[in-house]
RNA sequence: GGCGGGGUAGCUCAGUCGGUAGAGCGGGGGUCUCAUAAGCCCUGAGUCGACGGUUCAAAUCCGUCCCUCGCCA
């Protein structure tokens, strides 16, 4: 029995208003959550919210509402979002919800238990702002933020610490044992050296504000970030012990940005040694988006990409493809709008969606509609076997890339069986077996050949473009119920020439991807571009 | 400052255990006509960051240096 598949994106402020950050995360688990569960694994993927802390309180006050109020309010952003973008979760967990709560109390019941919960004090700078702590040295001017140039607040309360140097050797040892515990592979280098540094114990509480999850046994502390938040990978599942917790935990795959990785990389699993439950296999680092090479800033209009206005224009998966084709998931990228289109351009128009415009027109035009069989006696002669062989090893290599969390690299796969389904066409010409009445057999038989390509290549693309590939199905002449079961199974290389179904009917095509010309492009730009932005040069 | 990545065609990057370099995009040329002025074919005299070393042979190993990025609660 294959074990199940559990993917989780980190839970995102509720404050924040989702950008192209939150959606990379979320679009990349999206794509490997397909993808398993096409494989036939028990899939289940997460993604939610984060709704504690003082930066909510504080924005709740400003409005007059209670920090619940807004955090309802709010989560409906990201909530659209997901819906825009074509993401599949089962669960969207909520901090702020009980069963989420309760799991936390449990987590701290447990980490008491274990005699590593104690009553200290914490001094520190903090900035309001990050909602971060910060060490003297990395302020600037004296008590100014790093991030926001924000003069921090020097903090000094009583703080319950979690008891984390206790868990040094035990961690150093799970990476050795587990080298594809942290991936990619320079992260796990970077938490290495970080751990044989030294850990220090953790302050896991807080009296300076209320919105949180109170610490069990006492009414001024607070449970503070860490042991609330990476809790939600657990309490979406239900308590400790249940049905679904013993079904899915631990998690396959926590995808995360680099900038909460020694949390998920360090202090989660020392909260799960202590709580004595086991690690998760994997947490995946993806890379950082740049926009036209400047960082993702609110003081950069610039840099404002707003993912919903982008895929009501090109569609969702027109996006999707593009932030999961462009760079390698554990890299960082640079987004610019002329590199989407351009790739919308020569992948997506060019390459695939005119393909299915060409090969439906000539199945229309020379074979009235009707889907032809495969012709044995033609299929090991050239270059029907050539096209063969690049479209069984384009289902294997998509399939180890996306095992291996490189979208990137299936994605240059399935190009690769798009380049030559495309070329199989030329070189076969159709147009003019279709002119000779004796040469029948080869037209039905290339024609069955770029039709089952394209077949495949909508079920493969499925995991990145859901939307498109059930088109490109329609269009292929399955009905509702046919395309949602083909999408459902990653293609089987063992059934080439035989795996189209027979008697299916087509049309006329309409262009999947139009193409975008100059005028075209310029108009997107002025809608894409803030105003704010535009003055710059 | 300490530790760790990188510096390869105009751009983005591949290059396993050393044998005188490749893929996509863009540019240039050609060609088919089924197609979304799409497709297909051809086209790269790149000091493989610099210098020195090991070797019959180094982008690939060693040393030094330069530049750049990341981590150091």
């Amino acid at each position: 029995m294959t074990r199940s598949f559990y993917i989780t994106t980190p839970i995102y402020y509720v404050n924040d208003v989702p950008h192209l950050g939150h959606a990379y995360t979320t679009i990349a688990a999206d794509a490997l959550a397909r993808y398993h569960r096409a494989r036939e694994r028990d899939t289940y993927f997460l993604t939610g919210t984060d709704e504690h802390g003082q930066k909510i309180e504080e924005a709740a006050t400003a409005r007059g509402k209670t920090p619940q109020a807004l955090a309802d309010d709010v989560v409906e952003r990201f909530r659209d979002t997901w819906r825009v973008l074509a993401v599949s979760e089962d669960d969207f967990i909520r901090t702020t919800e009980a069963r989420h709560k309760r799991v936390v109390a449990d987590m701290w019941n447990r980490l008491e238990a274990a005699g590593d919960i104690y009553l200290g004090r914490y001094d520190g700078w903090y900035c309001v702002s990050c909602e971060a702590y910060y060490a003297a040295g990395n302020l600037e001017d004296g008590d100014r933020c790093p991030v926001h140039k924000r003069p921090a607040a020097w903090v000094s309360e009583p703080s319950y610490y979690f008891r984390m140097s206790r868990y040094e050797q035990a961690l150093l040892r799970h990476f050795e044992e587990n080298p594809t515990f942290v991936q990619p592979e320079s992260y796990r280098n970077e938490i290495v050296s970080f751990i044989k540094g030294g850990l220090r114990d953790l302050s896991v509480s807080r009296t300076t504000f209320g919105w949180g999850v109170p610490v069990p046994g006492t009414d001024d502390h607070v449970i503070y970030v860490w042991i609330d938040a990476l809790t939600n990978y657990i309490s979406a599942l239900g308590d400790i012990g249940s049905e679904k917790y013993e079904r899915y935990w631990p998690a396959t795959c926590h995808l995360i940005g680099k900038d909460i990785l020694r949390f998920h990389a360090v202090y989660w699993p020392c909260m799960l040694m202590s709580a004595g439950l086991p690690l998760p296999d994997t947490i995946y680092t993806h890379g950082w988006w740049t926009v036209r090479g400047e960082k993702m800033s609110k003081s950069m209009p610039a840099t404002r990409v707003d993912p919903n206005l982008v895929a009501g224009d090109i569609s969702a998966d027109a996006l999707r493809y593009f932030l999961l084709r462009e760079v390698p998931l554990g890299l960082d990228g640079d987004f610019t709008y002329e590199a989407l289109i351009g790739r919308y351009n020569a992948d997506l128009a060019n390459d695939l969606g005119n393909l299915l415009n060409r090969t439906l027109t000539m199945t229309v035009k020379f074979l009235g509609g009707d889907l032809p069989a495969a012709r044995a006696e033609l299929a090991d002669s050239e270059p029907h076997a050539g096209m063969r062989r690049v479209a069984v090893d384009a289902v294997k290599e998509a399939g180890d890339a996306f095992e291996a969390y490189a979208p990137s690299r299936a994605l240059e796969a399935i190009w690769r069986l798009v380049r030559e389904a495309n070329r199989y066409v030329d070189t076969a010409q159709p147009w003019k077996l279709a002119k000779d009445p004796d040469r029948r057999a080869e037209l039905e038989h290339t024609t069955h050949g770029f039709l089952e390509a394209l077949y495949w290549a909508a079920r493969m693309v499925a995991p990145v473009m859901p939307v498109k590939a059930a088109e490109i199905l329609a269009q292929l002449g399955l009905g509702e119920d046919a395309a949602a079961r083909a999408m459902a199974r990653w293609p089987d290389a063992s059934l080439a020439g035989k795996d189209l179904p027979a008697g299916l009917t087509v049309t006329k095509p309409t262009p999947l991807f139009p193409r975008i010309d100059d005028a075209r492009a310029a108009e997107l730009l002025e809608r894409w571009v803030p105003e704010d932005a535009k003055a710059e040069p």
